[in-house]
DNA sequence: CGTTCTGTTGATCGAACTCAACTAGTGTGG
DNA sequence: CCACACTAGTTGAGTTCGATCAACAGAACG
């Protein structure tokens, strides 16, 4: 049974008491589907609620002033999509659904309550909130100082951890749900260059791909070609458990 | 008298109470100072502390297997340093001084404190957060998908915005307090070409260059050059002050 | 007073972009 | 049921942005 719950992904590193348990199991008290190319909530939206990916797979993303898009993280289950909710009233970025997905949601006081009520599950929130910015200053040491092929590859490596961390029997050979556009708008690539590198990550046979599928042949050599971290790894949240 | 401490800054978005005030002047129980070049933590170190910056400037940066240096984020006075300490128990970036600094602080025992005794601080600190978590985004969008010269721009009116928002009367004309290659490093760039972007801003009357110093000429056509967004316009922390 | 660091400029190179053409799959509506 | 449109992927040719290499000037410094 994958584990694709926020409670789940929380339970890995702190050992939850029962009130906290069923604190997040009423947490999100909505649910809202989107459809695969369905947006969530638009920049610039005015949005006061918090949303937790349940089943599916998101992106946020911004467009800029000549159009072009910047995909900033992938959104997959058990992931709290929109923290920034914390600090603005408007949104910082789009999220849109790369696959159908589902949601759940709740809003800034349904948070206060858990800082009032359960202020060391708020705590552990907050905590693992640092991964996602981890990762995104690996994103921003990629697209400043790698190469086309390293970014690529990169993406590759993060989809695949991310999903086999969800579950752990996930495949070698995978379909990666994503467009080469998509792979561009993430990397800072064109769709053409995408291709290219994949044609090349395969020439190298670090890679093989068929019927939209990849197979992550050579995992080593792959890793150290794209300078690859996994954030999860690495996490400490024991401090959380000392008698407060 | 320019306002620089870190709960100036909470102050500017939420009406703190005695009490919290109190628990943020206790908060960082220690100070450091740092020179010039000097490093406060280094990737991988193991980090128990978190450090609120006090008087200089720091940048967080991660060097990659070739050498080559990524700077993540420039640090101003005011702003906490490390909250990645929060989920990880080895630093994920290299801290070091830009010019002499000197920091406070705390461990995560005294964090952990803050959440108990003064719930509603602790997540004004971590709603404050989300503010660098959304300028390390535009960074990426950055580096992603605009070109030198406007990565170049938006370096410049980054730090004239942050410094301003500690002063209102810092000056148009200015000393960066970076060199052309930490600037190279923070948009990924070489040194060389940014020595290029900037004589081209120059040449297009955006900007001013005498002994050290830049002059932001058209700020409005700079600011559309850059695609810059200031990201503290905007914060919106009032749902902290409602009844918990 | 050499040495090192930072900035500057020119010449050349190469990685990634742009444009264009073509294929295969997938609807979809007449 | 098939013509048509639309999307995603693929490949080639030519272009461009930014890197690399190299040389030099001025400032800072021990």
């Amino acid at each position: 049974m994958p584990s694709n719950s926020f409670a789940d992904r929380l339970g890995e590193h702190v050992v939850l008491t029962e009130g906290e348990r069923t604190a997040l199991q009423l947490l999100d008290d909505r649910e809202r589907a989107v459809r695969r190319g369905g947006a969530l909530c638009r920049e610039n939206d005015a949005v006061a609620d918090f949303f937790i990916l349940k089943r599916g797979m998101l992106m946020s993303f911004v467009i800029l002033n000549d159009g072009s898009r910047q995909i900033l993280r992938f959104i997959l289950p058990g992931d709290i999509v929109s923290l920034s909710t914390l600090a603005y009233a408007r949104a910082t970025e789009t999220i849109s659904a790369l696959a159908d997905s589902v949601v759940g949601m709740f809003d800034r006081s349904a948070m206060a309550r858990v800082l009032r009520d359960h202020p060391r599950l708020y705590a552990a929130m907050m905590a693992l909130d640092q991964v996602t910015r981890a990762a995104l200053s690996d994103r921003v040491a990629s697209l400043g100082r790698t190469s086309a092929r390293a970014r690529v590859a990169s993406v590759l490596l993060e989809i695949r951890d991310r999903m086999r961390r969800l579950d752990p029997a996930f495949p070698t050979s995978f379909a990666l749900g994503l467009t080469q556009e998509e792979i561009g708008d993430a990397t800072g690539l064109t769709a053409v260059h995408v291709n290219r590198m994949l044609r090349q990550l395969e020439d190298e046979r670090l890679i093989a791909r068929a019927g939209g599928c990849v197979t992550l042949i050579d995992e080593a050599r792959l890793v150290r070609a794209a300078h690859y971290v996994d954030r999860m790894t690495g996490v400490d949240l024991s401090w959380l458990s000392s008698p407060s």
